[in-house]
DNA sequence: AGCTCATGGCGAG
DNA sequence: TCGCCCTGAGCTG
């Protein structure tokens, strides 16, 4: 379930229990068995996340490139390691953990110069200390795209998905069909500034929350979340369902293949 | 058992 | 824009 704020959770927990440790490298699945034997007994070094990007560095020059895609999973237990499912396409272990990922769109060894083109094609991150917001609304502000598709457009911006972006326009009651060059200055660094503070507070929970302390069931006296997304949201899959602030109809829409949500009174041009 | 859907992204046309 | 890749849960029957 992956948006940048899992990845870089994902990197903190890989790092805790395997940095600077020998590591057993295996692929039950097959797909990366080559790459697990070259790895396998040596010594994780460091982890590192760009948007959904993982990062395992092994040694001095080689990572392992992780993409989760839509449907790739991780999961982490205590060893001793239990005898793996046949998904498994890569697991780490040693004497006390083991992690297990499934489904990944990208496992793959990269180099050095690799890792850093897939750096280079990526847009500002949120989550990392190097990024530049400006690089991004250079993007934003000349483009006739509509600020829904360029906030999923990973070379713009790095690391927000369908959740983040639906929930961040709405928190600045920006309707998500307004041009990239129709967003001021002024709303891309509040827009910015809010991701910063929301994915960090993804990564510390591990879920995403974008509903503000006045708006939560307990303080509106409203019911809890049904959906099963894993945090508290304002508009996300929530379609037909009242908006928390006016009381109107959550929208749904098709945009680019992908399920946007809005409050059409809320969010305006 | 088979269908649908999901927080993603790529390449072909 | 479409089809395709990766997996698993939650339906339907």
């Amino acid at each position: 379930m992956p948006e940048g704020h899992t990845i870089h959770r994902l990197a903190q927990d890989y790092a805790s229990r395997f940095a600077g440790r020998v590591t057993q490298v295996t692929s039950p699945q097959g797909k990366f068995s080559d790459a697990a034997a070259l790895l396998d007994g040596t010594v994780l070094r460091t982890t590192d996340a760009h948007g959904k990007h993982l990062f395992l560095g092994f040694g001095n020059a080689d990572w392992v490139h992780i993409h989760l895609g839509l449907f790739g999973k991780v999961a982490f237990g205590p060893a001793p390691a239990p005898p793996p499912t046949d998904t498994v396409r890569l697991r780490l272990a040693n004497a006390t953990s083991y992690v297990d990922l499934r489904g990944p769109t990208t496992c793959a060894l990269v180099t050095g110069p690799e890792k850093d083109a897939i750096h280079a094609r990526l847009g500002p991150d949120p989550l990392r200390d190097d990024a530049d917001p400006g690089a991004a609304y250079r993007r934003i502000s000349r483009s006739r795209t509509t600020i829904a598709a360029l906030l999923m457009d990973q070379k713009v911006i790095a690391g927000v998905g369908n959740v983040y972006r639906a929930e961040v326009l709405f928190r600045h009651r920006i309707d998500p069909y307004r041009s990239g060059k129709d967003i001021t200055p002024a709303e891309w660094d509040a827009v910015w500034h809010d991701l910063v503070a929301l994915m960090r507070e993804g990564v510390r929970n591990n879920r995403i929350d974008t509903v503000r302390p006045e708006h939560t069931p307990e303080a509106m006296g409203r019911p809890p979340r049904v959906d099963d997304h894993g945090g508290e949201v304002y508009v996300y899959r929530r379609a037909m369902r009242p908006c928390h602030i006016c009381g109107g109809e959550i929208r749904t829409a098709d945009l680019a293949a992908r399920n946007l949500f809005w409050c059409p009174t809320c969010q305006r041009a």
